[in-house]
DNA sequence: CTGAACTTTCAGAAGTTTCTGAACGAACTA
DNA sequence: TAGTTCGTTCAGAAACTTCTGAAAGTTCAG
């Protein structure tokens, strides 16, 4: 294996580790971030054994961290004329991706810890003491918050776009070397 | 046991569960947040016991996560004269939670993972190959963003308050029903 | 139809996090 | 000093998450 190579994996690992942790944070499998990253890299489609083997991970992570990854969209299935086998590449939209994510993870917690919230709020206009009214005034600013959050997200969702305008970054992306897909 | 004092640990129990949701999203354990939660709607300081009782939590759980709380400086530690047990009490300045676990937390991560990218650059500007051009470009669009992230963060930090003003809600108490949605 | 190539599934293994509860320790009282 | 009350620690238990690898499934060429 020539030295270019085993240069070019060095920093394949470290990256995909990198990216492994940020999803983490966001409550996802490390190997969701670290299977995105070496298509991202890698910018043409590779095969799961490919990515089995470069992340040594089995076969059966592999297809299971693949299936998650299509499912939040964040990874495409690409087929090729002649070949056998299914290829995976990586979706680099980043407003598709965290727009998914925010549309069908965090928007469904807020409404549940929202509704909860009202419902708490509810039952303690019931309660005559000095204690459940300091409690409803408490409750019904955490209340809010969570209206707030949720008003937030929508309005994200609706504008369709990630307003990233003012940090200068995401309008002018440098598009990489990456062949337009169809 | 009366009603009333039913009601409101019910009420209680919602809220503390709904917060404790809220901030495992965040990274830390549910019980933090319930047992925050607890102290917040009571507004008196309250004993370990007292908490241990009303969340049905171990000696030791409670020990720990009280530990932690402080250790966040989210909980005070509260002395009463001619009381031989300690109490706490809530922190209530939402500023203070959230910095301190911005740049104690995400800071430091965010700063591992720009570094990481960092270095994986410097591997990949020694990889001739094609292959290692285009990864080097979207390693370098990854590093931006943490670059981006870092950079919003310790503005965020040197700001020394939650700049929400334009929701209208922390300035002034809540006003009791709100929202509107469509 | 058969076999090769490849993928998916899933039961159990391994790893990780969180909790329990008994033991210890500290602070005070009688 | 002995006893009481709290608080803390920590080893092991329990709960939960993620991974492995073999078996079953699918697809296709010959």
């Amino acid at each position: 294996m020539t030295s270019a190579a085993n240069l070019y994996q060095e920093a394949e690992l470290l990256i995909a580790d990198a990216v492994g942790d940020v999803i983490e944070h966001w409550g996802f499998r490390k190997a969701l971030g670290r299977v995105w990253t070496v298509l991202y890299l890698a910018g043409d489609p590779l095969s799961a054994s490919e990515l089995t083997e470069r992340l040594s991970m089995s076969s059966g992570a592999m297809s299971m961290t693949l299936k998650e990854l299509q499912e939040w969209a964040v990874v495409r299935r690409v087929w090729r004329p002649g070949e056998r086998r299914e290829f995976f590449e990586a979706e680099t939209d980043l407003w598709k991706m965290i727009s998914k994510v925010v549309a069908e993870r965090e928007r469904f917690w807020v409404r549940s810890v929202r509704e909860r919230l009202e419902q708490a709020c509810g039952i303690l206009k019931s309660v005559p003491t000095e204690q459940g009214r300091g409690a409803l005034t408490k409750a019904k600013l955490l209340l809010s918050f969570a209206q707030l959050a949720e008003g937030v997200i929508d309005r994200f969702l609706a504008s369709r776009r990630a307003d990233f305008s003012g940090f200068g970054l995401l309008e002018k992306t440098p598009r990489a070397a990456v062949p337009e897909k169809r």
